[in-house]
DNA sequence: GTTTAGCACTTAACCCTATAGAGTGCTAAA
DNA sequence: TTTAGCACTCTATAGGGTTAAGTGCTAAAC
């Protein structure tokens, strides 16, 4: 069982540690707490907290440190009230108050912005509805052998890829797939539209044409850049400015999860809660030993009918839990009343 | 005047200072010459080459390291046979050997395969004609407001956009407008519609709607992209990974190069030279002091009447510069023909 | 029964010094 | 012109002493 005094002792480690990065002695806490003891009692109590797991010592004379049991107690209980300084609101308000033509700018500025206010690397995902459907393919012929495919779907997302047919197309067989494509598939899930793909379309299609796979590769690229969820990462290189060991072979996986995009949407995906604000602790974030010194903030932010949108911030676990938080927590509720704004005012009547 | 026995030690000396990274003393470096002398003779020609400027002592009493003028003077008349292994060979060709559906598919892949060639950051530009031409552009509504707008070059490139219409938008004079467009533009070089954009379009415009700006911006988006030269890069955070003086402000700079891409193009754009491999050494790429210890590499690479392209390697100035233009050189070359192969089999009859 | 003062002990960080090693320049002989 | 020899310079490394911050434990104070 902890104490209310002891919560306090640990609550005050914590902030120390993370704001000076220097393990939290007894006689400098006895100090900063809000009640007199001395040190000689916070030592007793620092004990009992080593004991519980809460904290540990670099040697066998340092001060404390935070361990990752005792970051998780301290987020579950022991955070501030979540308040963000009236200069970062208004910082957060003004860069997402730029006018903007479309979805992808905002989201990607949005990125950009979080990772200016934490100094961390941010990630933000688009509004998404659930199932999203297709609502129209078209092939445009453009002369020359070259056509484009445009894929429409129900949230009013538009993909489209340019194509150069290869010599002797049989042009009315291809009119007739894309009739049989939009007959099919128009008004399914997309995740539907892409099992089909790899099912019964194939076969469909060889009614028309002999070899069916060089247009199903150019169908099947253009489906799932509309389904994947497209995200944006804002500030990389901030995942390498601590990085304490900066020679391990960590880095090598920091620097690899840093070029490649598909590691970091798998790093998102296996993180994101079903809603509100979610904080992973070092190994809580993945198997991988590189990040274990790192946490992983994520947040939902609601857009009524228009779906639902990730925010999310990965930065050190040595990290301002109630400023990075309150950031977070303001950034989501500020990007969901802009968005409104823009679906209302774009897609309503 | 330079002796045949100096350049022999400048050779080796830069040699073995681009191997190991350490100042390189005469005792060693009798032992490696091809000729037998002693120390001491090593040490007196070592003074001549010093006096002359080509190489440099950190300190009263240390080896001799190359200066800028020594790199320079080695590249342009110490290089080896540029010649790389067969090992090397066999993994540029099986690399480029994998079939592909656009081209900037195999550009793209080329800049990672040539990054992890030499370990250091590529880029890769894809062949590019000299005046590329506006061939056509259309706006294609797809219901519900929602538009795409379709640019294609005489290059064959196409670009696209999907655009939402504003409420109450007068499509008459929407397919006026692209009439006009069509008239005006098609059959001009890039370049040139371009500059019309801020010239006369926008009052021609104005004839058939009220506000320009909205279409405008369309369209300008869609012009400006297809006459990008996109680039791509390989290996980014290669930069970071010798960089001396890990904590200094020039770090600040390179993360930003690393992070803005328009930074990046500015600085090949100012370094490509007319044709063939080039060396570009510390000071010479570019004012910048952050990029004093760093050598770029570019060449470019024909691909008969579809144009030129462009590679180029960002490394250390501390490189072994044989064998990385030995990559590059042989790079080029496969890509030349496998471009070539790609081009015939799609647009030519 | 807590809390606290006092004290012995531990460790990292810093500074100083000594020493070994690699290299240079110079001089004089080969 | 080349080389052997030598005095000199500078860096890197290891060891020793000191300081500062911290701990745990014990016994007295509250």
């Amino acid at each position: 069982m902890i104490t209310q005094r002891q919560n306090k002792i640990l609550q005050a480690i914590v902030r120390q540690y993370t704001s000076t990065g220097q393990p939290v002695g007894s006689k400098h806490l006895a100090e900063k707490l809000p009640f007199k003891v001395s040190p000689a009692t916070v030592r007793n109590e620092m004990g009992v907290l080593e004991e519980n797991g809460f904290v540990n010592k670099e040697h066998s004379s340092s001060g404390r440190v935070p361990s990752k049991k005792g970051y998780r107690y301290y987020v579950d209980h022991l955070l501030d009230s979540e308040a963000i300084t009236d200069n970062d609101l208004v910082v957060i308000q003004n860069s997402l108050g730029t006018s903007f033509q479309k979805i992808d700018e905002i989201i990607s500025h949005s990125a950009d912005i979080l990772s200016d206010l934490t100094s961390y690397t941010a990630f933000t995902l688009k509004p998404e509805q659930a199932d999203v459907c297709l609502s129209g393919f078209r092939v445009v012929p453009l002369g020359n052998r070259k056509v484009i495919a445009i894929l429409v779907t129900d949230s009013g997302d538009v993909e489209s890829q340019a194509f150069t047919l290869p010599r002797n197309y049989d042009t009315d067989a291809l009119q007739a797939v894309i009739r049989m494509i939009n007959d099919q598939l128009v008004g399914q899930p997309l995740a539907n539209v892409m099992q089909r793909l790899n099912d019964d379309i194939p076969l469909r299609v060889m009614h028309y044409m002999q070899s069916a796979s060089g247009f199903l590769d150019l169908f099947d690229s253009v489906v799932s850049r509309a389904a994947r969820e497209q995200f944006f990462v804002g500030g990389r290189l901030n995942l390498l400015d601590f990085s304490e060991k900066r020679d391990s072979v960590d880095l090598q996986t920091l620097y690899s999860l840093l070029d490649h995009n598909d590691q970091l949407s798998n790093l998102l995906d296996s993180n994101v809660s079903d809603e509100g604000i979610n904080v992973k602790i070092g190994s809580e974030i993945s198997k991988d030993k590189a990040l274990d010194d790192y946490s992983l903030i994520t947040a939902t932010y609601d857009v009524d009918q228009y779906g639902k949108g990730i925010i999310a911030v990965l930065g050190p676990t040595r990290m301002p839990y109630s400023r990075t938080i309150g950031l977070v927590n303001a950034f989501r509720q500020e990007l969901a009343k802009r968005l409104l704004n823009f679906y209302r005012h774009y897609y309503d009547s």
